[in-house]
DNA sequence: AGGTTCTGGGTAATCGATTACCCGCCGATG
DNA sequence: CATCGGCGGGTAATCGATTACCCAGAACCT
């Protein structure tokens, strides 16, 4: 329990702090006879070294941070961990935090981060510019890349998908079914991709000649929750479309639940599209169709732009939108 | 980008450093006029201070570290929020760590939450033995607490649910539903809940004279992946159990899985129950009968010992095991 | 033999914030 | 009027590891 430090090691092993310190780290070579007594010392005594005595003085961790809005959404848990494959591979750690998709819950981790110092932040943030301020602020402090979300105006790299694609495949599948009128059931928080899931869905129909009626646009917040009331607004309101097509697989996870309390049959009375590939809706009532994202890449290139970004600081800031691909299942029509 | 320190705090508003840190820290009076100064100093040089140096002077971190097995289990993340949100409550952050499963890892990540000196250590063990070591290494260094799991032989606190109760609520009302035979799929891993839960299951189906066949216990790991193919192989191996039980709900769901594309029917052909009652548990189809874990107490629980671990070192091991609930859906005929 | 380079290892500065200790000043008290 | 206590604030030690710099001896050249 006595915390023992390097000093204790040198004493006991009877040579310096540098050289248990040199013996320790590999820094510059020790005699074999040294090495020995120190590693013999270090059992003897159970030291373990302190990682913030060492970080304050080679200002590193060899720790990233990584900040999502929800950590019990799949999505972001996939992502996480992969994320956390591609820097073990680096002999780095992850530092996980949740902004709970609250701007002012974000900014705080972010500080916390910082002051950490930790060597670089992975972030999908909360909003499109509520976030600004503070990721602008660290992407001065540190090597930042933002994945799946991304604010504006903010001098960083970002990787996420392809949005608009996604919907033009989502879409154009629909119409391929025959779908004439179609809704869309979102979250409200103005981040970059929803903002562009929307604007995909807008302009995809209107391609394709697909109506959406004026209130078959339903904002509220990522969950199950929400997908299962905005669905009950939308059979308490009227002729029911075509099709829903969701900004998320939790959001189709609570439609498909609102249409199967109501009686209302998938595929056969509308049909009903995801947006994530989460491994639950392949497991729905009936499974889901909908836009897998390629959240292993995602992470991949993350790692990758950060550990370029702790070689070389300054560089032009990359935005990635990599390809997602359309999962067809049985909720439109297998 | 320039790292900005207290000194230069210091200088700007011409005072010393102890001043500054006394002024934002509030750890001794400062006049109005002085604290003023400093306030504006920081404001324009855009100080945000180092929490390592920090930390390693005052030797804490107000930061507290949780190891689980998986960021992709519901279960898991949902725990992780809990604790989360009861830690905020006191001013401290959680640093979230994933064992993956893996014994070594797991022994990596306490190194290094000890070596980043948290506070404090959440852990959900890998192994019932193999992990032994390494968290009574930790917990000989700081206050930790184990969840959901416990290793045996370690001097330390534990919460989680009361396990027997568990499978006693899930075989009783099998057998109120005319069960005969039974099979049982779980982990390999011998972590405590699993063996207790196996345990629990072979008392309970004896007591109330259910019909275990040899061969119809079946271990693997926690994943959707493994309920669908020990389920195939239930189904190979010839004649069905009247239930199958699962150790956990991404089991259970790979088990209905298995069934559909099978043809079995659920809860016509067999009757299946999960264990945690994760979000998508309601969703499956069909939605499946499980136990509910009290997460929330879980999480409130394991906070508080740790606060009161921080004020007062010495005291007895806890060990609470909390109430589960039996959650009933139409996987056992609703 | 005399000079040069290497090598292993020690000494002490350093990272940045906190805090024990000290000092001068002011009002209050006997 | 001398003394005392408290208060605001400064000086410097401290936390523990890393590393710049230095040195003695060995090895290696002409």
């Amino acid at each position: 329990m006595a915390k023992v430090t390097i000093r204790d090691v040198a004493d006991r092993a009877g040579v310096s702090t540098a050289t248990v310190s040199r013996a320790l780290s590999g820094a510059k070579r020790v005699s074999a006879a040294v090495e020995d007594q120190v590693r013999r010392a270090v059992q003897e005594l159970g030291y373990s070294g302190n990682g913030i005595a060492s970080a304050l003085r080679r200002s590193r961790t060899d720790t990233v941070g990584m900040i999502v809005p929800s950590i019990v959404n799949p999505f972001f848990t996939s992502l996480v961990e992969s994320v956390e494959h591609a820097l073990q591979d680096e002999g780095r750690q992850l530092f996980l935090c949740s902004s709970r998709s609250d701007p002012q819950l974000e900014e705080q981790r972010l500080r916390s981060l910082v002051a950490r110092q930790v060597d670089g932040i992975v972030i999908s943030p909360v909003h499109g510019t509520g976030s600004t301020a503070a990721i602008s602020w660290a992407a001065g402090e540190l090597p930042l890349v933002q994945v799946d979300r991304y604010v504006t105006g903010v001098d960083s790299d970002w990787v996420g998908v392809d949005d608009d694609e996604a919907l033009r495949l989502v879409v154009g599948h629909l119409s391929g079914r025959g779908v004439r009128t179609a809704a869309f059931i979102s979250s409200r928080l103005t981040s970059s991709s929803t903002e562009l899931r929307v604007a995909g869905f807008q302009s995809h129909t209107a391609r394709l000649g697909i109506a959406v009626a004026p209130g078959a646009l339903l904002l509220g917040e990522y969950s199950i929750d929400w997908g299962r009331t905005a669905m009950q607004r939308l059979l308490a309101a009227g002729p029911l479309p075509d099709a829903v097509v969701c900004a998320d697989d939790l959001i189709a996870l609570g439609v498909l639940q609102a249409c199967s309390t109501a009686g209302v049959a998938v595929p056969e009375d509308v049909l009903v599209t995801g947006f994530d590939d989460i491994p639950f809706a392949a497991l729905s009532d009936p499974p889901l169709t909908t836009v897998r994202q390629p959240q292993a890449a995602i992470a991949t290139e993350a790692v990758r732009l950060l550990s370029q970004a702790f070689r070389e600081p300054p560089h032009e800031p990359a935005r990635l939108a990599l390809a997602p691909s359309l999962v067809v299942r049985a909720s439109t029509g297998g």
